[in-house]
DNA sequence: CAAATTTATTTTGCATGCAAAATAAATTAA
DNA sequence: TTAATTTATTTTGCATGCAAAATAAATTTG
């Protein structure tokens, strides 16, 4: 088989999945088995769950501690920057915002110039809790054992070609 | 760089990650961008935005959709081992199940001889379902369009070992 | 300049995901 | 057999994720 044979390859050119989309010809197309989303998912929350242990020292979320990532990259940020740089959702940044806002690592300040626009800024406790959560990380990947670093490398490749294909929808 | 590298090479032996895990050796460990963890927190979350519109005239959420395909692999089973299969959250599940049998997807019934299972059983309507679902997973691989088989092939492998690392946990 | 439109952020209603506690029924132990 | 324990499922309280509506302020139009 081509290497570059396409995921579609059975498609029809319009996409619209009529013609040669019976069971017989893909009889495994929805065996959940053979999904990629269902791994995703699996993967996912598997992550979400093997990083609260870790950060139950910092009191914080798996998504709180993505926001705090990102603030501890560049502080002084846009809402809207930071949204688009975590990719959490805009609803729910608004109440993560809030939690850390009282767990006293950040503040949020309005902008001078246009008043519409909030930013967010690392408070001394944020940057301090950096200090803490810098074995993190390291813990996490222990508990990956058994991935090679060529594995993950090879991973993160093909993710970010698979996250290429949503962004141009 | 040999391929087998572990990802834990700087990883002190016991996993404290005391000794090498200053930020001068891994500079950018907590860098969101060299998380693998946020790559597949933000893949899941595109796959479920990515079905929303596939899945609208089925009237169904992603994780319903994938109870629905459990159950079209195997009907008249307990909500246990729905439960592995889909490695849903348990609390999550009994609302899942309550609203596709509102939807008349399925039943829940109960064991004759262990009071204690309760059956999920597809309904005529479940069944039917299935011929509106057939073509959702190639309408999802149009969506995918740029991604080759092998690459996707390669996806499933290492993310089976990576799911792997997980469940000896 | 006033109305229409665009932009940044929040709010709302619904659907999970997570951990832990609560229930109920079956099984084991004493 | 009765009490203790284990198993299957549900409930509870909290934290998002999603889409769409609502706000508020800045920008563009006429």
């Amino acid at each position: 088989m081509s290497d570059n044979a396409r995921l579609d390859e059975y498609m029809p050119d319009d996409c619209g999945a009529e013609a040669l989309s019976s069971e017989a010809l893909r009889p495994d197309s929805l065996k959940l088995e053979s999904q990629l989303c269902h791994r995703f998912y699996t993967l996912s929350n598997a992550f979400t769950r093997a990083y609260r242990p870790l950060l139950k020292s910092l009191d914080i979320t798996y998504p709180q501690y993505v926001v705090m990532m990102a603030l501890w990259e560049q502080s002084n940020v846009t809402i809207a920057e930071l949204l688009a740089k975590t990719v959490i959702d805009g609803g729910a940044m608004t109440l993560i915002l809030k939690k850390l806002e009282q767990k006293g690592l950040l503040g949020v300040v309005k902008d001078e110039h246009d008043k519409r626009v909030r930013r967010v800024v690392l408070s001394k406790a944020g940057e301090n809790a950096k200090l803490k959560a810098l074995d993190v990380p390291a813990q996490m990947l222990c508990k990956l054992d058994g991935m090679s670093k060529t594995e993950a490398k090879q991973l993160v490749v093909l993710m970010d070609k698979l996250q290429g294909c949503f962004n141009v929808d």
